[in-house]
DNA sequence: CGTCAGTTTGACCTAGTTCAAGGCCAGTGG
DNA sequence: CCACTGGCCTTGAACTAGGTCAAACTGACG
């Protein structure tokens, strides 16, 4: 780990989250020819139909995967975290078939598809890594869609407060058992294919059960193991290495379990 | 293509809806280790947190992805036809968060790791279209997710109706505008959020209307375009080449649009 | 010809939606 | 400083898509 991680380059923290880099590799990767830019809050990053020549890595803020469908109906499919590059499939598929965009101001940094895949082919130890990334990323799909399927209400908001504490945690944008994450409760219903309405009524009986507690973009863990058994939560599917697993027990409580 | 599609190796048959495989490629997929198994229908091939050592392809039949969940819950994620590599992503996660098991009666191969890995590594034109493959099933999860997040029982059957048709359109396991897929009404239901009660009185409203007909595991397109437009289908997800698009229309009807 | 898996039907129930109104608060502009 | 706005959250009441339960039907197969 960096000696000082929060002034590393988001990507360098996110991948030394997964594996120890070599000091080339590191170098490699500061060395990516990044063209920067700040966005404000629910801007979009790419869009569907485009067919990018470049990948976005998010350097601070937070973006979020969605598609808008007819009737004004919305789903997200993700959200996505300092480090994250949550476009990276537009190395092999030539055109988006969703959106991204930012849930707030946030800065962005755009790497050309040559230097990315320049990177992955000089330094296969990233590229895997990488591609490691991608595949969980496709875990947390299926899970969400496990929850919109078979979990009420109740539990598929549970799982998501499980879920984002814990990736959180594992780079460090956690504040002990709390967390920021500036969504609206109808970005909520979006991602988890409920009414806003319903998600208002859903967290008020999650905070009255002393599970959370929620303010507008300020979200705590009360009560980690009653959190975990109304989300039915296991948290394979993130595919956590040891460290992390270790910090997020240390930051809930000794006697967590995950 | 090949000139005798049933024949080849179906792995060499679904790269190459994607790819054009020179003779050494075609060589050294034939000349993967391959330990075939005939599975009944029902079977796990992988369960979760198993920690495979070996890949499988599906060679002949079908498979499944899915999780259960408490209370006799589950969720289906994904079908797998020939061709597919269902657990490639256990090249790089070690675990598995999910089962894989048949639908019908099934030839399947497996692969050990290394050989899979030394392909890829060898072969980078192979390893890019299995990785492409990799993020075409990630697509398909999000738009899974929209399904059951956002769309009616009636669009969701619609949609699934689609992608099937399409997909198996580009392995050539249609026939005309029929294919068949044996999968129950209960298992329609674990795929799309919805009880087996509703997916029956829904799939009746659809052949009621024309839209498809539906007989225990043979599927039929009736009116393509109100099908398409019943479910919002929209088939940029499937990333299909121009080649398999065609094919498509020319098994629809020559005014099909996709 | 009985059994078993899957489909179909009916009746009733509920989780979650929709619509519409009100409340809260941070920011803005006078 | 205050009034005004615009997002967002909250609440209530009426409604509906889809769930549950349980029974009957169908057809394939031994």
């Amino acid at each position: 780990m960096s000696q000082n991680p929060s002034q590393a380059h988001p990507l360098v923290r996110k991948l030394e989250s997964v594996l120890e880099l070599s000091a080339d590799e590191r170098e490699a990767i500061e060395a990516l020819p990044l063209t920067p830019r700040t966005l404000k809050a629910d801007q979009d990053i790419v869009r569907a139909y485009d067919q990018p020549t470049q990948c976005c890595v998010i350097l601070e803020g937070f973006a979020l995967r969605y598609k808008l469908m007819n009737g004004g109906k919305r789903q997200i499919f993700s959200f996505h975290i300092a480090g994250d590059i949550p476009d990276l499939h537009s190395l092999y598929l030539e055109v988006m078939d969703h959106n991204i965009g930012t849930l707030v101001g946030s800065r962005v940094a755009f790497i050309p598809h040559d230097a990315m895949r320049s990177l992955m082919a000089g330094h296969p130890r990233i590229g895997d890594a990488l591609w490691r990334n991608a595949l969980v990323d496709a875990a947390l799909s299926r899970e969400w869609m496990a929850s919109i399927g078979r979990r009420e209400a109740y539990g598929r908001i549970a799982h998501l407060m499980c879920e984002l504490f814990l990736r959180l945690q594992t780079i460090g944008l956690t504040d002990g058992s709390s967390f920021e994450m500036p969504i609206t409760q109808e970005e909520l219903g979006d991602a988890l294919g409920l009414s806003s309405v319903h998600v208002n009524r859903t967290l008020q009986e999650l905070r009255g059960n002393g599970l959370i507690s929620w303010t507008r973009g300020y979200w705590t863990v009360v009560d980690w193991e009653a959190l975990k058994k109304a989300a039915e939560f296991d948290a394979t599917y993130l595919h956590l290495h040891d460290a992390a697993r270790q910090a997020a027990i240390k930051a809930l409580s000794p006697a967590a379990t995950i």
